[in-house]
DNA sequence: GATGTGTGGTATCGACTCGATACCACTGTA
DNA sequence: TACAGTGGTATCGAGTCGATACCACACATC
């Protein structure tokens, strides 16, 4: 059995949800990249607001994220504020209006109703989709842009969460953002706290 | 269990495998909808080879599909030609050059890769895709262009197969490419030859 | 401190995308 | 013989996006 029909069938899918997402956006007025950087910055922890985080989920380039970023704002759906730390560094921020419009536009309807019906399925699907995510990331060497939960500096403490690359502490919350940093991959060196290896292999742990 | 965790995925996989074509097509010059046309074009049946059909399959208008077509034809990877039957009508065919440049971007590597390992798991994936896909394409109300065998217009006849909509008889390897009258649904009003119910529901056959 | 060197971000250019609109050629029907 | 419908092209304008150049700042090394 080849890969083929495999590849057909996401090609075609990919096809589909471009374009609803496009018809969707194109009703407020979006082009689908514009749609894409919005939901990320819906979606983004607060190591990753920013042009260069959304350049790279993107697969773009920093150039061509700034034209795009510069729209969102004058369409009043971010500001930029500057980094207290980083003199270089932009942060960006989402405005009520655009964190409404991205609730809005991140369930297309058409994949919504695909599911609806069966839970056991949809739960199936989301596992094996993330294995062929991780997979295919793995393989074109890309950043990988999961939650904390399923990356290899999550640390699990007697006091909650903490990100083992900064150090911080991570609220509940905090973990189901997308991180820039985040790494599948083998158990980093330990520090303090319960670390484990990772308990899947090469997967890490799945979420849902 | 709600089904953001499949939506993230599905996009975050959509936006890896456009850059992966945008990037492979780049170094032939090709932007990707130009690749996507091009791979279209390779896979599709007799009644499928024209600018509106490309159109509904790349869910864009004829309009935008037209530049894009010039441009294929420019660069020498396609010729149009008249249609016999119908004055208005383009047929699209890839010239050898476009042939062999399909051949080549058909197969992502990195999903490829992902794949390689497990046939199981690549089988299962296949099928929930494509269930998937139909799902979605039923909701959307979108052209399912699938491959004749899960047609419902698909006939199996003592001599051969045989399309139910235009009444010619199929070859073997007729049967295996992209069709823009492609329906899946019910049986079909039953012509000569032993038609069946659908075997599957409201899914039709899943020929892997 | 001065001097690189690297990084984050912006501006500009040119080829292309893509929706919208207008238009032409041809078909099929009344 | 009209005329509506369909397939296809041409054109316009806003936007995409890779490439390049450039600026501001951070950090390391001398």
């Amino acid at each position: 059995m080849s890969i083929a029909p495999v590849v057909d069938t996401l090609e075609r899918l990919c096809t589909l949800l471009r374009t609803e997402v496009r018809q969707r956006g194109l009703r407020h007025g979006l082009r689908p990249v514009q749609v894409e950087a919005l939901l990320y910055l819906a979606r983004c922890n607060r190591y990753s607001d920013t042009p260069i985080a959304v350049a790279e989920f993107l697969g773009s380039t920093k150039g061509t994220v700034s034209q795009t970023l510069k729209i969102l704002e004058r369409e009043g759906l971010l500001t930029k504020g500057p980094d207290p730390d980083d003199g270089r560094v932009v942060r960006l921020e989402l405005t009520p209006v655009g964190r409404a419009l991205s609730a809005e536009l991140a369930l297309p309807p058409a994949l919504e109703e695909a599911l609806a019906d069966d839970r056991e399925w949809t739960e199936r699907l989301s596992v094996d989709l993330r294995r062929l995510l991780g997979g295919m990331q793995r393989a074109a060497g890309h950043k990988t842009f999961g939650t904390c939960h399923t990356c290899r500096f999550f640390r699990r403490e007697s006091s909650g969460f903490r990100c083992g690359l900064t150090g911080e502490a991570l609220s509940e919350s905090d973990s189901e953002l997308i991180c820039r940093e985040h790494k599948l991959g083998a158990a980093a060196e330990a520090p303090s706290g319960d670390s484990r290896p990772a308990e899947e292999g090469r997967l890490g742990s799945l979420d849902p």
